[in-house]
DNA sequence: GATGAATGAGCGTTCATTCAT
DNA sequence: AATGAATGAACGCTCATTCAT
């Protein structure tokens, strides 16, 4: 995976990473997907490209033909990942609400983005395994990612005007301790479900979680 | 043909699992110490029997006469690493403290071992991209982890009793919130970093980012 | 680590198991004439799946490609073993004779299929050392064989009616008989050869004891 | 195997074989022990020096010890099972009988002998498997085989004087029969018993099978 | 005599990748 | 675009053998 990957070249179509939901079925298409579920699943050295060429209902030479080769199926996967999960923010209608009851939802949305996208996880796992190596090769993915600050930012301002939130609680930690409480929930459940003898996924305990995650990051910036 | 399939069952030595300190050179050790550098860095699959041996200075088979074959090898650096983790907190005395200088202490200790630690997150990373499914083959790992939640339930129970905590605190979800904030420092710290342009390495943000957790963690049990 | 231990099922193109002489010198057709030779020279351990590749001259991989694994192999080696053996009663006309003559063809030439075919000898040898444990997965095998008595029971039964044959002979004990008395010529050649310092091979010796064999099949049937 | 096994020399005990019934539980004859049953049921390279050492309850270096190497422990079980195997006509007291209940008798001793002892057949598929290479190897096999066929030559005369066999019998090739008769329905049970769905271990199976070799070697030595 | 640790060559198998069609 | 066949490097693992104690 490291030395043994001369640059691909690709001299196929590479179309962009073709989002247009015209090749949604078309072997372009089915083959990301399945190379989604197969890296989230197995982790870059462990997924196989027999195996998702197969699940695909294509040849592998199709891969190749597309991707290049299985890093660059790997990082079109880690991509389509990241914009998938940042449309989230899409949905959002922040300003329609006062700051509170938004900062709510916007860490209830995250948090439940997060419990219903293990894969998404999962490839972020994987590539934090591989100390962000492929993310790098992605310049698309800080401007895919950006918006989710700005709202935050604009958020605080919001809060901290009207006399809410707290003036010295900086977005970016505050984005940050949303994820990791939200994505901790799901990354660390197998080894924290089994150690502490607390299923992660019933749904009460599930609930109860996304209760004290909201209330924490509440208390954490309330005024 | 058949043989081949039988359950490895390492007929070899395991010494009681915890190679006593007087081993710590022995071959066995050094494998271990070995097994986890590569584990980490690279994963189940990812990780190489043959880089590992080479490392150690010591011979393929040894590899298999101490740990059975590579999943043996795996799930006792997994042991290894979580033991190595929990015998933090034998050096903590909270009861020397009041509740909340305690709890500030115990945070920032968390912390700062999963900082100090990066290969321990890396391994329980690793664990739980395959689903926890070696971890539970370790019978000893519930015992092993079992007093952080006592030495919290005493502290949150001392804090409540001193009128300085909330009394609806579970001592369980608070150590999963200290965990969750201390862990995702490091473990996404690759993709983190990338995207947001802010290096978590860098002895400012992570000062920052310290108190900014234990500020978290205070906020949420303060009465 | 787990997927590993997955049947093998050769995907692969297994054109109805009898490739047809069209294929001849395809690399199937090569890999599988070459695995007789050597699964019979060196029974199933002793082969070994790189000089099998080596002499046919094609790369390892294309072994598991055609044949699943080493055992898929071997199976492969056996049943053409059987089928190319059992064509030899497709060249008798024993009808055309008298039941006398027709058994001495019949013996005769068992005989002398056992004596020019080592190899078939050996790989049987082999599968009866392993007990059987691989022809049990060939559902040809016994309808591959099965004509071999049929012959036997028309011949006796002719000879019975003919009166020239004894009436209370079963014709699987013959059948049994003859091949016992012509495999172990081939068989245990080396240990008889060296033990009675008599060679088996040597051109008289060799005529002398088929004469015997058919000789004493002969008066066994004879009323 | 071949060219792995530089010669031994064996500087160790070797006490020619070491017979005597003294040693009889010593390490020495365990480790012979194990090797016949490993050795006749997995062959030469089947078998595993691990496996028979660890069955004897003793050390792999015992072996080395004792036997040189794996070579010197094969042609030592395979010594040790061809005296045993000729030990049996030391209980045949022929002269007693007259020709045909003799002869009779010691058919179906043969028979039975080889019925009871299918590890010696085995030992001698493997070694007919390795073209009697390391037969040869021991000096006293053939002084060890002689005497069978000293019988024979005596029975036979005696049979002729008397009218009641034919003269044109060689000794040897009515050996060779005898043995080729009793040895197949046990080396090849397996494969036959499969192919043409008759159980030669079954006890109706097996009286008759006996039966019928009994009278197909009186039938061809008769007058 | 006996043991546990160590070695090195090699074996069966996998897998990303390529290529002719 | 798509396929089946082919390749070569490497990987996990085994095993006969040796050696210090």
């Amino acid at each position: 995976m490291t030395a043994k990957i001369t640059k691909p070249a690709s001299k196929a179509p590479r179309k962009k990473a073709a989002p247009a939901p015209a090749d949604e079925d078309g072997t372009r298409s089915r083959i990301l997907n399945v190379a989604i579920q197969e890296f989230s699943r197995l982790g870059l050295s462990g997924a196989r490209i027999d195996e998702i060429a197969a699940e695909t209902g294509a040849n592998k030479g199709m891969i190749y033909y597309y991707f290049g080769n299985k890093e660059g199926l790997y990082v079109a996967a880690l991509e389509e990942s990241y914009t998938r999960f940042r449309q989230i923010e899409h949905g959002f209608h922040l300003d329609e609400l006062p700051p509170i009851p938004a900062l709510r939802a916007l860490v209830g949305s995250t948090f439940d983005y997060h419990a219903q996208h293990p894969e998404f996880i999962r490839m972020v796992m994987t590539e934090n395994i591989h100390n962000g190596e492929y993310i790098r090769k992605i310049p698309t993915l800080k401007a895919i990612n950006k918006p989710a600050i700005g709202l935050l930012e604009g958020l605080c301002a919001r809060g901290v005007e009207e006399g809410v939130f707290r003036p010295d609680v900086d977005p970016v930690d505050l984005h940050m301790s949303i994820s990791a409480l939200s994505f901790y929930n799901v990354s660390n459940q197998h080894t924290f479900s089994f150690i502490f003898g607390r299923d992660l996924k019933a749904a009460d305990v599930h609930a109860k979680r996304r209760e004290a995650v909201i209330d924490m990051i509440l208390r954490y910036v309330r005024a």
